[in-house]
RNA sequence: CGCGGAGUGGAGCAGGUGGUAGCUCGUCGGGCUCAUAACCCGAAGGUCGUAGGUUCAAGUCCUAUCUCCGCAACCA
């Protein structure tokens, strides 16, 4: 009876190109795949894309494409990504898919006919022109927040998931069990969203073109998130006709995520299974984000974390295992392209290279390539080889928890040993004398098993380069399979190595930052402003709407509920008025106090935190995503007009 | 009193069922020469945000307090 092992990425959304936070989760769940394969696993690995909504819908027609059409583009670079990530996945599912399509409706109808769906309404703040509905916190001073209209009370019928009614099993899922992981995800789950009780789910939309239709009811849409998280299933074959392994591979042992979709992973999704009298997935992983440092992942940074561009500059495996080395369990890490170099140049390049380079050079220089088969051994050696074989365990232990930077560092440990046993047994000193011959080629086999042992244990982290590394220490294919990575001596006694190219060249880490940077700064000036200016051209009519006025600031404090505003008295010549801005990271009050600047004099008014701002000073963005005001020198009177 | 997370040697982090404060990187000194100026050893450097309290003993428990970061609200 073989074992089966179905893992999934989440169904990521096409709303723009994948980027390096949607390859932490990919490679993670890949590293996961391949291991339980190594360990002779039937493993099913999933991922896709979630191609329905409002949202995709939206940003077609900005494009003048058709959703399928945008959809079909975005999914393009998905798989390119992976392709060239080296993702082993087995299925992707798109929710466009007909099957999948089919399921979802199939399963609408069926937890309709079973009384988990009831048509209700659904109340809300409707703006017309937008057909949208907004929530009483969403607004924008009582207003639409995309168009800044009046919004009006409003109804729709919809139709509603019983969550309610799963309270009390949700709540014993997540407590009880290990469903979810970090448990520190439970608390946060539980006490936001559960403790009070769960709250009966909208599933349905009217306003929603690009969406599955409601199979009985078909000016209806299914709710983005049911659709979602039903392709877990329906990727199985689950009420579809397409595929047939439903049986054989569900409950998923492992759904990953990124924190923010653990909701609806950990409440949702089990809920809905259980609905259907379907078992429950065995574990969801909520994982942290990739960050960078405070700046949030904009254009500025855009280009050089681009997947892509960093897999050609570093390698695919290096890229792999940066990400994965630095990601604490549970939380976010934080990346720059500093830490990732560093992190290749230490661990890939010094320890685990150049093990591999003096080891692969020893056993040239001395005997020809080819080891001779007489030992010598030495308790020098019982360390090392403890260590070696040991290895095996912890590790698979990390991979079944998806802690893969832990498990990463064990291996290291490894590697760093045999580093210390190269000082140790001074290999050099012993080739000196002819009558250390046999104690030499102990020395140099119990690094190639060493070496043999961790990378076939790395190779689900870097499967480009472990075979390279294999080819050198000279193991052949069954020599790295699973069961012989806690077995010590399995290369034969006369192995031959095979000298070659670096595997991991070192990084010149100010030369390598020079050239990203080079990169960065022209291409950032010339589209910004050329671009975007030409495309935006207007009239002097245009222009002579917008009322600019000179003023001066008399009084100026920080608005207390914010980070951000502070609140400006400006002298404009006349009345008076109050200006609230954005600024309060840059300038501190006094020094506002008593400067000149320009602001639009006809804006129209609108409430900050509970401040009337009457007018928009101006100011300029600087690089750093900072402002700057624009402040006036002279004597000009307050409430000159400005042309 | 919106929700949550965090404050430990220069940087990034462990420790958190109380009992000599650890790891990685960096710095300095030394060793070695097989190797990708890589590797190995050693040292310096922290009163564990602050103030109280419990205890024979507190990063580790309790109370108060400060600061920072996410999310939410807001950058007119």
């Amino acid at each position: 009876m073989s074992k089966k092992y179905y893992i999934t990425t989440p169904i990521y959304y096409p709303s723009g190109n994948p980027h390096i936070g949607h390859c932490y989760t990919t490679v993670a769940c890949d590293v996961i795949a391949r291991f339980k394969r190594m360990q002779g696993y039937d493993v099913m690995f999933l991922t896709g894309t979630d191609e329905h909504g409002a949202k995709i819908q939206q940003k077609a027609e900005s494009e003048g494409l058709t959703p399928q059409e945008y959809v079909d583009g975005i999914v393009a670079n998905f798989k390119k990504l992976w392709s060239f990530m080296n993702i082993s996945y087995d299925r992707y599912i798109r929710t466009t898919d007909p099957c999948h399509i089919e399921t979802v409706q199939n399963i609408f109808r069926k937890l309709h006919d079973k009384g988990y769906i009831y048509k209700g309404s659904y109340k809300g703040k409707y703006c017309v022109p937008c057909e949208s509905f907004w929530t009483e916190t969403q607004l924008v001073d009582g207003k639409c927040p995309d168009c800044g209209r009046e919004v009006k009370d409003a109804e729709e019928e919809a139709y509603f998931l019983k969550l309610s009614v799963m309270t009390d099993k949700v709540t014993d899922l997540l407590k009880n069990t290990d469903y979810l992981r970090p448990e520190s995800r439970i608390n946060e789950m539980i006490n936001n969203f559960v403790k009070d009780g769960l709250e009966d789910l909208c599933i349905s939309r009217t306003s929603v073109k690009w969406g599955i239709p409601v199979p009985f009811d078909e000016k209806h849409t299914v709710y983005v998130w049911m659709d979602a998280l039903i392709n877990y299933i329906s990727a199985l074959g689950y009420e579809n006709s397409t595929y047939n392994d439903f049986d054989k591979y569900w409950p998923a042992d492992m759904h990953m995520t990124a924190k923010e979709i653990v909701r609806f992973h950990s409440i949702v999704w089990p809920a809905i299974l259980m609905m259907l009298d379907i078992p429950l997935p065995k574990r969801l992983y909520g994982h942290g984000w990739i960050t960078f440092g405070g700046a949030k992942m904009s254009k500025s940074l855009g280009n050089v974390v681009d997947p892509f561009v960093l897999g050609e500059r570093y390698g695919v495996d290096a890229v792999r295992y940066q990400i994965l080395r630095d990601m604490p369990y549970g939380s976010d890490s934080n990346f720059s392209n500093e830490i990732m170099i560093g992190r290749i140049n230490t661990d890939l390049a010094n320890d685990l290279g150049n093990l591999v380079s003096r080891t692969v050079a020893m056993a040239d220089k001395y005997f020809g390539g080819t080891l001779i088969a007489d030992r010598q051994p030495d308790p020098l050696d019982d360390e090392l080889i403890a260590m070696a074989k040991a290895l095996r365990e912890p590790v698979a232990a990390y991979i079944d928890e998806a802690q893969h930077s832990l498990a990463l560092a064990e291996i290291f440990k490894v590697i760093s040993r045999a580093n210390k046993y190269i000082d140790e047994t001074a290999p050099w000193i012993l080739a000196k004398d002819e009558a250390n011959k046999a104690r030499l080629a102990t020395v140099l086999y119990n690094l190639l098993e060493t070496i043999r042992l961790c990378s076939s244990l790395l190779y689900p982290f870097m499967p480009v380069t472990m075979p390279k590394v294999w080819e050198q220490i000279g193991a052949k294919d069954g020599d790295v399979t699973y069961d012989n990575a806690a077995v010590f001596g399995v290369l034969p006694a006369n192995v031959t190595v095979c000298k070659g190219d670096v595997l991991f060249p070192r990084i010149d880490i100010d030369k390598e930052i020079d050239e990203l940077n080079a990169m960065l700064t022209p291409q950032k000036t010339i589209k910004e402003d050329e671009d975007l200016d030409k495309a935006n051209i207007i009239t002097i009519d245009k222009f002579a709407e917008v009322k600019l006025r000179t003023g001066e600031i008399t009084a100026c404090e920080k608005v207390a509920k914010s980070k951000k505003l502070l609140k400006i008295q400006v002298d404009d010549g006349r009345h008076g008025r109050q200006i609230v801005s954005g600024i309060a990271q840059w300038y501190k009050p006094e020094d506002l106090i008593g400067k000149k600047i320009i602001f639009v004099a006809n804006l129209a008014a609108a409430k900050l935190c509970g401040e009337e701002s009457q007018g928009m000073l101006l100011a300029c963005n600087t690089e750093d995503g900072g402002a700057r005001v624009v402040f006036l020198d002279g004597d000009i009177p307050n409430g000159s007009t400005v042309r």
